[in-house]
Formats: structure tokens, C-alpha cells, sequence
DNA sequence: AGGATATATTAAGATATCTTGATATAATAT
DNA sequence: ATATTATATCAAGATATCTTAATATATCCT
């Protein structure tokens, strides 16, 4: 029950929406390409990922100083079905802006 | 885009999967027998039948002066799909308690 | 060690959602 | 027509969520 309204609560927001397809499409992403990315403020774009860590989504993995964030796999059907449903809605996901982690 | 964030913020309140549950549960239900069922305040009810209504989950037949809600017929598979993983939660569904529309 | 970089957390204001109580509407009953 | 009943809507306060700016932590580099 709480799992499953912090579940619907992570993607009942389109900043976290746009994000988590950003991250579906690209594969495995740090924090700083997404800000890149979205042209958005660093604590704005950490927050909105730990809800989504936390809603079972996503996974993060360390590495030296950049935490690279990833869809979780394998994924239950319910959240598989969501993701698949998000993949059809027209979002607008910027192109992936490269800027830390290889320079 | 739109209309999916309207279908999961209907779902995402735990008075609403409570309703939800319960229209499942019970077929056709008015609004005061969810009002007398879950102890509710009419006000209260009849907005979270509005969202649950314009998410798409459930239609209202008006019969006299009465407002019949139930599940929406047929329900596409996103929907279904969240309904059946609403019914896997242990919510805390109230009995049935049929007071106005027969009396 | 000291500075730079990537990420996380916290605090405060802005915005949205929920609840209640009051009022409006519409159908029925007298 | 007036009163009653069922439902819907509105307004105001309470609560939760989102955004930004500031600060903390942890790793890397020299």
C-alpha cells in the first residue's frame, strides 16, 4: 500500500516523467547529463531521482565521484506497464548533453 | 500527457483506492451509500467520484434524483491493470451499507 | 593537505491538493 | 407551490509537494 502510492506518487509528475523516459532511452545517465540535459538546477534533478529510486524505478550506480542512474532491471509487470505506458505519451525529452563524466 | 497525470493523480489517494475498491466490489453503488458506508461527508465523496470519474475508472448513471457510480465499461488495459494491482493492496474496504436509495 | 568537482540534503517560499462547511441545483413528495 | 432529499459546487483553511538557494559530503587531483 505505501509502496504502491510512493509508486504512483513518483510518476504523478511530468519533470519525473520526462526524466525517467529520458533515462529509458539513453541507458545508463549521471546526474550532471541529466541537468546538462534538461537545463535544470542540481539539487532539482537529485531529488527527483531518489523519488524515483525509491518508487523501485530506478537504480544508481557509483562510480568515483559520478552516480550513474539506471532503469531497474528486471522490472515487475506493473511498473514495466507504466513504463511502456509513458513511452507512448508525446513528451519532450531534450537530446542527451554529454558535459561531466568523459571531460 | 494530460490525461494520464489526471489518471494517476485520481489513483493517487488513498480515500480514492478505498472508493475505488469498493465500486469494484460492490457493482453499482450512489453516493450515499459510499457516504453512509465509509462515514464520509457528502462534499468530501462526490469530489473524489468527480476525479475517479474524469480519470476515467468510473461512469455515473443519474436515476431519479439518485447518482449511480460503477467500474467503466469496457476499461482499457492500463486501467485494468491498475485496478487489479489495487485490489492486491490490503485496504481497509468498509461493508456495503445500503441506507438511502432503497429506503 | 587543500582545492575542485559531483552529488545529496536541508530550509524556505510557492503551488497544488485535501477536507470541511456552506450554498446551489435538481428531482421527488406532500 | 413548498418542503425534502440526493448530489454538486464553492470558499477557506490545513496539509503536502515542488522549486530554488545554501550547505554538507565524498571523491579526485595536485
Amino acid at each position: 500500500m505505501d509502496i504502491f502510492l510512493k509508486t504512483i506518487g513518483a510518476i504523478n509528475d511530468e519533470t519525473r516523467l520526462r526524466i525517467l523516459s529520458f533515462i529509458a532511452i539513453n541507458g545508463e545517465v549521471c546526474v550532471c547529463d541529466i541537468e546538462n540535459s534538461f537545463e535544470m538546477i542540481q539539487s532539482r534533478v537529485s531529488r527527483h531521482l531518489k523519488i524515483l529510486k525509491e518508487a523501485g524505478f530506478i537504480k544508481v550506480d557509483r562510480r568515483g565521484r559520478w552516480a550513474y542512474y539506471s532503469i531497474r532491471n528486471p522490472l515487475d509487470k506493473f511498473r514495466q506497464g507504466i513504463l511502456e505506458e509513458i513511452s507512448f505519451l508525446q513528451l519532450k525529452i531534450p537530446k542527451f548533453e554529454q558535459e561531466c563524466s568523459v571531460k
